[in-house]
DNA sequence: TAAAAATCAAATATCATATATTCGATAATT
DNA sequence: AATTATCGAATATATGATATTTGATTTTTA
């Protein structure tokens, strides 16, 4: 009997490591895996159709993400991210996305503006239908399709990280009306920006996009946080 | 007979990963082993004297900080960190550190004093005795005694990374007499910011630390790149 | 020079051990 | 006498060592 879920036959080259690093990062970000659960590595490795070894060591890779937590001789757990968390995350994400559009803004000839539009539409189509999960895919698509502009390296790697750490919060914001009109409106002066070529355009919107998140979101979720507490 | 270097000894509890992850750290980092070096998963762990399990998840933890690298079928090596990955470590530290300062800043109180001051003096001892390792180490306490007091966890953690993965950078520069005087005014001045409990005057010291980089030290290090590639 | 074999090390699996937790039994206290 | 607390054994699972396999590189031979 073969489980779907077994790796090795989905990927026939590259290394266990990589794929099964993949496979619990998506399954924490889509929320499969939710925060505080034990990851038991024994049944991730028959899940996966693999020895424990690969788990192990795409645990520890997680760990070093801060998706998840170890606790020694108990094992490891999806990492809880409380309210203060998501707020420094942002906070953090504010300062490198703005650095990351001004280095993308030095030549903006490096921004695929055929595929922005393309996404753009694609989250449109995604919302009228929708369709949360795919249109978390395509935000995250589109934001980092105008990173990439930047070419930094490591930039790209820790806003990589802190996105996902963040996955959690967007998932919890991706339902409430308001939010979604107004973050579409961000999307659509995000791609009006790029296309006049306008830095200073570019990094007003971003502001107005975080300056948007800390005022009305990050409150919203410590309220919500508190409300849990009491329960 | 009893490998000097073995862990098995020194941590009896805990697990080894953590232990093994410090010592290759700590290895690169004091450039016991240098940029382009492969690390050999068998040496280390007869090394350390324990199995190589522990060791490749400490590599893999190490990867994803950015000091090592992955290369399929042949191993890991110390990461090469060319002088334009330095320049964006750099960008990314000066916004990063602006905010920790800032953090910092919001209540004064919590920065110690008395342990900055310690600190500050100890630099200048290791100065005059020509001890660079020393030094190094301690301008790093030095800048995260007052980083700490931001209380920002992820903020800390990403900012110790990047101070890792820029190690080199400082250690190339340790030697030149101007940087050094240089940097031992901006140390105090940073002292002084905070004795004042002065917000702005530590943004603008932070930042006067870092243009510095950016115009003197940056520029060089690309020279210096480009000498080696000549030669 | 090219091909094949040998060698070497990483990648993964299997096996062993150590530790934390849980459950049950017994004792102690109210 | 009943309930709770504590101690110990059993179980589950992380952690670490050893063994095997796979892939790549180098060397040797034709």
């Amino acid at each position: 009997m073969q489980n779907n879920d077994a790796i090795s036959a989905t990927i026939s080259f590259g290394n266990l490591h990589d794929a099964v690093v993949d496979r619990i990062r998506g399954m924490i970000l889509d929320g499969a895996l939710k925060p505080g659960e034990w990851l038991r590595m024994d049944d991730l490795a028959t899940k996966f159709g693999v020895s424990t070894v690969p788990v192990r060591e795409a645990l520890r890779q997680l760990q070093a993400e801060g998706l998840v937590t170890f606790h020694p001789r108990r094992g490891a757990m999806v990492a809880r991210i409380s309210a203060a968390h998501y707020e420094e995350i942002y906070l953090i994400r504010e300062q490198l996305e703005k650095l990351a559009c001004r280095f993308a803004a030095e030549d903006f000839e490096r921004v695929p503006m055929a595929r922005l539009k393309q996404l753009l539409d694609e989250i449109e189509i995604a919302e009228t239908k929708r369709d949360v999960p795919r249109r978390l895919q395509l935000v995250r698509e589109y934001f980092f399709t105008i990173f990439s502009a930047s070419q930094k390296e490591h930039l790209l790697r820790i806003l990589s990280t802190l996105w996902d750490l963040s996955q959690q919060y967007r998932r919890y914001f991706s339902s409430v009306p308001e939010v979604i009109t107004q973050r579409l409106a961000h999307y659509r002066m995000l791609y009006q920006a790029c296309a006049a070529r306008d830095a200073d355009a570019l990094s007003r919107v971003l502001d107005e996009i975080h300056t948007f998140g800390r005022t009305h979101l990050i409150p919203r979720l410590r309220e919500e946080e508190k409300q849990n507490l009491e329960r």
